[in-house]
DNA sequence: TGGGGTCCT
DNA sequence: AGGACCC
């Protein structure tokens, strides 16, 4: 049937929308601190304003722009709420909670159309970048509901440009009304808004999202998209980035062409004639493909397709920049802070996504090496096994243990890092890559499901606010179909009672895995060993850890 | 300039 | 393993 379709009427174009979360850390933190919702507020990591919500960018007048010095916003706006951002666990499960709505409700209308249509149900890749940004090719599904016949042909939201393609323009007419109608649901489900670009390329789709800005959508017609491009600074397009630029301009001094690359046009003048041009900027950049590429998209071309991301994440990593360590005392601690870090994350990894990962990567970097470090990988310690597959508590402390060793191993064979040398490190980082199934996982009835996840979630979130219909999350739930994992009476799991004790400060935790990570965070924030508990060791360690004056200033102002 | 991620070579 | 890119 589909390939009837297909035959009559090639696909000569695609839908593709781009998603991008409103101002994410601020937004996420602000939802759940609703007490904030009208305060300026900006999300701190180190002293750097991250990102801050619009009350905050009207009130400081563009001096909360995106990495700004904390001490710069505060001049400008003393009321600013700082929020610490150093740990993303909030945002990272938001994000996930974003995509997964957005591929539950895809997955329902597509459903939807093919009862239609009695075809199978179109697929519509959904891509990640970032936790806020998410490209979806809805080409299939958009199809399908024009060949159903109950598309309306309008455009939902703004337009730019225009397009004499008549088929394209009803391609991304229905396209803006399921991205606005996607939209909407996931700002009733997740209260989080967003903007989003719809056009025919990943391109130009990702240039709309910004042209209307909080909270809103625009398409882009295409015709003219190459004397628009022709206007912008080539830094604008995705795929050209600081270090294309740079070699651009190392060159064009070089060879006494010093009007520079100001905008797309000026790439194209250099290097728009042609095979030649491609293969000059390709020995420029040392990649003839990449050259092809960057040109392609200075006309506005850009092939590239919508790459599904799956839901599980190809590697994991704990990082921690520093502005000075410089004793193996200091590597120690901020190693152990970073892979407890790191194993909670796995844990609750391998509860998700029944895995574990095979490799370790050590990463880290010295004083004077600018942004380049060096990364070691090695095989994961098996002690990380039990973590991740039978989500055992007790064995957390012996995986943070076989790590660390490994680590420090690593470190001292391949950076000489160790006692008695004399080093400065600015970078401390561990990663773990390379995840297999773990079989023995499955159907022991320790995974969760990922909706369940979240159903989890949002309990918590709508208990915090007033009292609204009891069963409103299964019925938001647009496939209807819970796919439960069925669950045997796991001790482990299930009872609190079950004397799992923290790995930092050893008292018994309770409440689910969710709470446990919680606990084992806080108390790796405030650094408080087992044996280290008095509160004057916990300043000592606090301090040892790095907290300068700056720092200290702003915690002041940190809401918890 | 954070604390993450992706893919390609 | 490093380097490019992205947020």
């Amino acid at each position: 049937m589909s390939i009837r379709r297909k035959r009559q009427r090639p696909v000569t174009s695609r839908a593709i929308i781009a998603f991008d979360l409103d101002c994410f850390y601020a937004s996420v933190a602000i939802r759940a601190r609703p007490h904030l919702k009208d305060k300026p507020v900006v999300i701190v990591q180190k002293h750097l304003c991250v990102t801050s919500n619009y009350v905050a960018r009207s009130r400081a007048k563009g001096a909360v722009q995106k990495m700004t010095p904390v001490s710069h916003a505060l001049q400008k706006c003393p009321e600013l709420v700082c929020i610490d951002g150093s740990d993303l666990t909030p945002f990272r499960e938001a994000s996930l909670e974003v995509v997964t709505a957005i591929r539950a409700w895809l997955a329902d209308r597509a459903r939807e159309a093919a009862a239609m249509s009695n075809t199978k149900p179109p697929f519509c890749a959904c891509q990640r970048l970032g936790f806020d940004e998410v490209f979806i090719d809805v080409t299939e599904l958009a199809l399908s509901e024009i060949e159903n016949g109950g598309a309306p042909f309008l455009f939902r939201g703004h337009v730019f440009g225009r397009t004499d393609d008549d088929e394209l323009r009803r391609l991304l007419m229905v396209a803006s009304q399921l991205s606005h109608q996607l939209r909407e649901y996931l700002i009733a489900k997740t209260q989080l808004t967003l903007c989003a670009g719809i056009s025919h390329s990943k391109q130009l789709a990702k240039l709309a999202v910004n042209m209307n800005k909080p909270n809103d959508q625009t398409v882009f017609l295409p015709d003219q998209s190459a004397e628009y491009l022709k206007t912008l600074s080539p830094r604008a397009l995705q795929g050209f980035g600081h270090g294309t630029h740079d070699k651009i301009i190392t060159w064009t001094k070089h060879n006494g062409k010093h009007e520079g690359i100001e905008t797309v046009a000026d790439v194209l003048q250099l290097f728009g004639d042609g095979q030649d041009g491609i293969r000059r900027l390709g020995t420029i950049l040392g990649n003839e493909q990449h050259a092809l590429h960057i040109l392609n998209l200075c006309r506005g071309v850009d092939h590239t397709e919508v790459l599904d991301s799956g839901d599980a994440p190809k590697s994991i990593s704990a990082e921690d920049s520093c502005r000075s360590c410089t004793t193996m005392e200091d590597v120690s601690r901020r190693l152990v802070v970073q892979i407890t870090r790191l194993v909670s994350r796995l844990r609750s990894d391998g509860q998700l996504f029944s895995r574990r990962p095979r490799a370790l990567s050590v990463s880290y970097r010295f004083r004077g090496d600018g942004f380049v470090g060096t990364s070691r990988s090695v095989p994961m310690p098996t002690e990380i096994v039990s973590v991740c597959c039978s989500q055992q508590n007790k064995a957390i402390p012996k995986a943070i243990e076989s790590i660390k060793k490994t680590a420090l191993s690593v470190l001292k064979e391949h950076a000489g890092v160790q006692e008695g040398r004399t080093f400065d490190l600015t970078l401390l980082a561990v990663g773990a890559s390379n995840f297999s199934d773990s079989d023995s996982f499955k159907g022991n009835g320790l995974t969760t499901d990922i909706s369940e996840f979240f159903i989890g979630k949002a309990k918590r979130i709508d208990s915090g606010k007033k009292k609204s219909s009891g069963t409103l999350h299964h019925s938001q739930t647009p496939t209807g179909v819970s796919n439960h994992v069925q669950r045997t009476d796991s001790k482990e799991r299930s009872t609190p009672e079950a004397e799992v004790r923290c790995p930092i400060c050893n008292s018994k935790l309770s409440g689910d895995n969710l709470m446990q990570n919680n606990h084992i965070d806080k108390c790796l924030k405030s650094s408080c060993t087992k044996r280290d508990k008095s509160a004057g060791s916990v300043k000592r360690a606090r301090k040892s850890l790095g907290t300068r004056t700056l720092d200290s200033y702003f915690s002041k102002r940190l809401q918890r």
